[in-house]
DNA sequence: CCTATCATGTAATCCGTTACATGATTAT
DNA sequence: ATAATCATGTAACGGATTACATGATAGG
């Protein structure tokens, strides 16, 4: 048995692992097209990623490429009973506490202080009105059943439909409020 | 006037000017200190960043540095008026739509197929007490006002609140559901 | 046929991360 | 004094992003 050079494995090579293993041999495309439709949606990564990410995995040896030979030559990826174990021994160890809520609307409002209020009330309208326009999305997804994958990828998506509830809720209170003194007696 | 080479500016970048333009002159050190206390919360990255990033900036004449000549030879980054300005440039073009919410559990939830509904229990668990610890640092520190920086500031923690609550909430539901059937009768 | 867009990549760059390290300060 | 930890960095690496590019397919 051959051991494979080691590979730090990121959180895209366990997407395009796990997408492998639950969605069976797949294109870059492919796999591009399931990450848009789902994970995209909450964490979000460029295309070329998706092509070049399932080549260094292949080169650790957790999965397997296959090419056409002829006309667009397509790359099939079909991961290993290797790919399956590493995938599992992540899916098996604690997840501890990991989340970034990486928000350009959140990071200027952090500094409305050096703006005038009229600035930060027009980022709150516009950032409410973007999140309404995701939740809209994601509720007219869970409505039209649109979802594909089991229970546990549809329950992703609600969690993504329960912060943009939250965030919309928020912007709205930013924007009426203009400068939320907390708990002043309103 | 000279013109100093072009740098990307990064959020990064932003955070630093950000908090010398409202803080005033500061250290590395004094740096990461306030962002563990705010920003940090949401939107992490190392201790060295905030070592290296007021570099770049001092190199695209956006901040300057002064180095004391004796003893921990501290440098203290103070923001010039053309870092000032890109500063403002940027905090007045639209935020548009961009949030990243990268949790690794709801990753491995995302996957919660490939493995037992046990495992996805106690995923749910762990994460629930998670969020909800993180919930109860935010709630001390906006009931004991420890909270420091103006309206905007805390606003902002406020936001990271929400999202602790409602994603505590959320992953007492998966571990009580444990299979979510989407809106079966209960 | 021509045009749009779909599909599929390559290459270069560089920011973010990890690893490492050491002098200053404080506590015991 | 000594240990602990506070404070302050440097250097290297590589994954993530950006920019660019081109052949296939479908629609008009």
């Amino acid at each position: 048995m051959v051991t494979d050079p080691p590979v730090k494995l990121t959180p895209v090579s366990y997407v395009v692992l796990g997408l492998l293993a639950q969605d069976g041999p797949s294109t870059p495309y492919e796999l591009k097209a399931a990450v848009g439709r789902s994970i995209g949606n909450f964490w979000s990564f460029p295309h070329t990623q998706l092509y070049t990410e399932p080549e260094r995995l292949a080169a650790a040896g957790l999965v397997r490429e296959k090419q056409e030979a002829t006309g667009r030559r397509r790359r099939t990826f079909t991961i290993t009973a290797a790919g399956r174990r590493a995938l599992q021994a992540w899916l098996g160890e604690p997840a501890s506490f990991s989340r970034e809520l990486r928000d350009l609307g959140l990071l200027k409002l952090f500094f409305g202080g050096l703006v005038d209020p009229e600035a930060v009330r027009a980022l709150a309208a516009e950032q409410e009105k973007a999140h309404l326009r995701k939740l809209e999305d994601f509720e007219a997804l869970e409505r039209e059943g649109r979802t594909d994958g089991d229970a546990h990828r549809r329950s992703v998506l609600r969690m993504g439909l329960l912060y943009e509830r939250a965030a919309a809720r928020f912007w709205a209170e930013v924007a009426a409020g203009a400068l939320p003194e907390p708990d002043v007696e309103r």
